[in-house]
This record gives C-alpha cells, structure tokens and sequence, in this order.
DNA sequence: CCCACGACCTGTGGGC
DNA sequence: TGCCCACAGGTCGTGG
C-alpha cells in the first residue's frame, strides 16, 4: 500500500539512520524485483555516502556523494526493517523493528554506524534503480508525473486544468500519477468521502466550485495520516516497527456495509470496482 | 489520445 | 479444523 503517508512515515524512519552515513557493506540478494537491478548495484553503492534521503511521490530519493540517487519504490508490500547497532539508539528515538522477513529479505544496507536496514516485498512489486542525480527528473520513472498533493503547484485551477472534458470518473483520474502524484486507492476514497464526491462522477463535470474543497481535503486526509504516523495494513509498518494508526480512522476504506459516518447521513458504505479496483463510498452523500 | 483490462507475485482472511 | 479463492497498498503494457 505504501502510499504517500506511508513513504513519508518510512523516510522519516530512514533518515536518521542512512543521511550522512557511509555503505559499508551492501547485499542484493536476487538479480531482480519488479524490473532487474541496475548494473553494478553493489559496486556503484558500497563505500558511497548516503547524503539525504528525500521523497517524490511514493518514491524515495537516496541522494549519494557520488553523484548517484539510489530510487526505491516500495510496491504493494515492501518494507524497510531496522536494526540498530548496540547503544546506538537514543531513548525515544527509534524503536528495535522485528527481525526482517529472511524469506523476503531481498537487500541489505550496512552503514558505518553499525546499523543495517533489509528491504523486504513478498510479492516484488517493489523496485530499485540507480539515476545520476542530473538525470532524475527526465528519467521515465519521473517525467511527466504530477505535482505533490502537498505542495505549492497542486490547486483547484490545476485539478480543472485535468478534469476539463473528461468523461473519466474521478476516482480513476485522482490515480493517474500525471495528474497528481503519490495518492493511491485508501487514501483517494477517503478523500472523495470527506469531499462529499461521488467517485462515479465524470470529473469534466465537477462544478469547479468544488474543486477548492476537493484539495483542501485532499491535503488534511494526507497531513493527518501522516501525523498519525500512516496506516498498518497487512503489509505496512512503520519503519521502527511501530504501528501507523490512520487506520483506525478510515471513514470509507474497508467499509463495506457499514452505516456512513458522515453526521445526519444514515447512508451505508458500498463497494464497488473501478479500473479493476475497489471504490468504497456512500450512495447517498456522495454526490 | 482515451480507456479497460490483464500481468506481475505471494500471502492471507473469510467463507464454507 | 481445514481448504479454497477472492482480493490486497502500485505500475506497466497491450489492444480495442
């Protein structure tokens, strides 16, 4: 699921373990995930010096001293485990995670701090590449993809820019990562939930007026799940291992057959599947 | 260009 | 209790 909350909770967990600290040691262990491995992986990263560690979208961005950014994507069910050298952890500053997956521990970060981080993905939908970091903003993985839904550039008059004339419902357009980047199934159906937004609806015929209230939801569903630390469905942890708890709060999610939680409603939770994915929202105050 | 759908993988939760 | 299958956070490629 990694959404955008959830990379965001998984950088924050990373950075103060990777930025500034050297590659001593790193382990790919099979020639590839969801696409192969770039050439000379190992090679290119061991001994580097990961300088910071940013995200695009649901993507994380391992800024190297050598010039390379280290891109990971997380899929469906990668995860980064954590385990901290002795005494190296601060009292409230990072958890012990559970020992990684051994079955589906596919790379193995080692740092001169004594710390190693094991990305770990079942199903390998997940993928690793190696950019310069000039290249990264035209490599195919990044261009042509939409603004942050938490930044400046992701606004009404753009979202009218992108609904104009299209027939497609809203849900679907709120996935296309061209449009905006980093939403993802859980988080567009709560968002259209709060928004009072049916997903069925063609978004070409959206009044613009409510286009404004569409982001402004949009960006508090992401602001607070991300202050809640994500959310942990079967595949997503936190990095420290603790629990993201957004979860707990989804209005629509999962929802089927549940009374809407919207106040005066009385409606009840649907599902349905658009592009081949589950929509959940009420019929009756999504409009 | 637009859109629907299958493919990629493995694990698991819920129903019977 | 045990088995089976529908379904799962994302993206890419194909074909109409």
């Amino acid at each position: 699921m990694p959404e955008l909350p959830e990379v965001e909770t998984v950088r924050r967990g990373l950075a103060p373990v990777l930025e500034g600290a050297r590659l001593t040691r790193v382990e790919q262990r099979r020639p590839d995930l969801r696409f192969p491995f770039p050439e000379g992986f190992v090679q290119r990263l061991t001994g580097a010096t990961l300088t910071r560690l940013d995200r695009r979208a649901k993507y994380l961005l391992g800024h190297l001293d050598r010039g390379d950014v280290l891109v990971m994507h997380l899929g469906m069910t990668g995860r980064f485990e954590i385990e901290a050298a002795e005494g190296t952890v601060r009292p409230g500053e990072f958890i012990y995670a559970a020992p990684p997956d051994p079955k589906h521990a596919h790379v193995v970060f080692e740092t001169d701090r004594g710390g190693r981080v094991t990305y770990s993905d079942p199903r390998r939908f997940g993928f690793m590449g190696l950019i310069p970091a000039g290249a990264v903003e035209s490599h195919p993985w990044f261009a042509g993809m939409g603004p942050e839904p938490l930044g400046p550039d992701f606004d009404a008059s753009l979202l009218a820019r992108a609904f104009a004339g299209r027939k497609q419902n809203a849900k679907v357009l709120l996935l296309d990562q061209r449009i905006v980047a980093g939403l993802g199934n859980i988080y567009v159906c709560e968002a259209l939930h709060r928004a009072g937004v049916s997903p069925l609806k063609p978004a070409g015929k959206i009044p613009r007026a409510r286009l404004g209230p569409l982001v402004a939801v949009i960006r508090e569903v992401l602001e607070e799940a991300i202050a809640a630390g994500g959310s942990t469905l079967r595949d997503f942890a936190a990095t420290d291992g603790a629990l993201g708890y957004f979860q707990h709060r989804f209005q629509a999610y999962g929802r089927e057959k549940e009374p809407c939680g919207t106040p005066g409603c009385g409606g009840t939770i649907a599902r349905i599947v658009q592009g081949g994915r589950s929509t959940f929202y009420c019929p009756r105050c999504q409009r």
